[in-house]
DNA sequence: CCTTCGATACTC
DNA sequence: AGTATCGAAGGA
């Protein structure tokens, strides 16, 4: 049997979470991925996350019980993965932006045709298609017995030394100052780390 | 390696 | 109108 985390690791601030997740291994539809980068987001008193205006019909699950996931939809074709933390009321949760495929290797190679292997699960679109996440999982469990993946704890301890920590993706300051948090988690020297990309807003668009 | 930029449709 | 992105294209 597996090694599943519980539902109380999750049940936790979440920055504490997020920093622990990383080497953790999430499995889900037959692909297993080793998290090599995380980043926080904390609900209603976080200007960068998407329940800091409330409740909405897509942020609905970050305000319940910890251990789910959270997939949204953006950019009109990508969806990304997070798992919901903290007591129920907080809507705080982990995005997962990087990992490293270590079981399923050709399943998530069908789903990502042609990519190296490197690649496979690195930045949270690619690792959400990996998983053959979509919206249509949003809501799923990844803890107690009607589970529909799971996540387990580093199979060899991550070296606290190696854990390193930065501004978030993306997250353009919309919100004010306040959303520039150092509350992205990686670790140092994966090849699988994504990226980092500033923030770029559209233009040439005329309203 | 780096940079810029278009695709695309949901959300508020 | 903005977006918690990706991959292609072109330059160094």
């Amino acid at each position: 049997m597996p090694t599943r985390l519980p539902v109380q690791f999750f049940t936790r601030d979440v920055l504490v979470v997020a920093r622990e997740l990383l080497g953790c291994r999430v499995t889900r539809a037959g692909v297993t991925v080793r998290l090599t980068e995380v980043e926080a987001y904390a609900g209603g008193t976080d200007p960068g996350s998407h329940a800091f205006r409330g409740r909405s019909p897509r942020t609905e699950v970050m305000f319940g019980p910890a251990g789910r996931l959270y997939v949204y939809f953006t950019y009109g074709m990508h969806h990304c993965a997070n798992i919901v933390t903290g007591e129920p009321g907080t809507a705080s949760a982990v995005l997962l932006r990087a990992g490293e495929v270590v079981a399923g290797h050709e399943l998530a190679a069908a789903r990502r045709p042609g990519v190296r292997e490197r690649d496979q699960a690195r930045g949270p679109a690619n690792l959400a298609t990996t998983l053959g996440l979509t919206r249509a999982h949003d809501g799923l469990s990844l803890v107690g017995a009607r589970a529909g993946g799971r996540v387990e704890p580093p199979v060899t301890p991550v070296d606290a030394a190696t854990i390193r920590t930065g501004p978030r993706v993306g997250v353009s300051g919309a919100g004010g100052d306040g959303s520039t948090y150092p509350w992205r988690f990686w670790l140092d020297g994966e090849p699988t780390v994504s990226a980092y990309r500033v923030a770029r807003t559209r233009n040439g668009t005329v309203g």
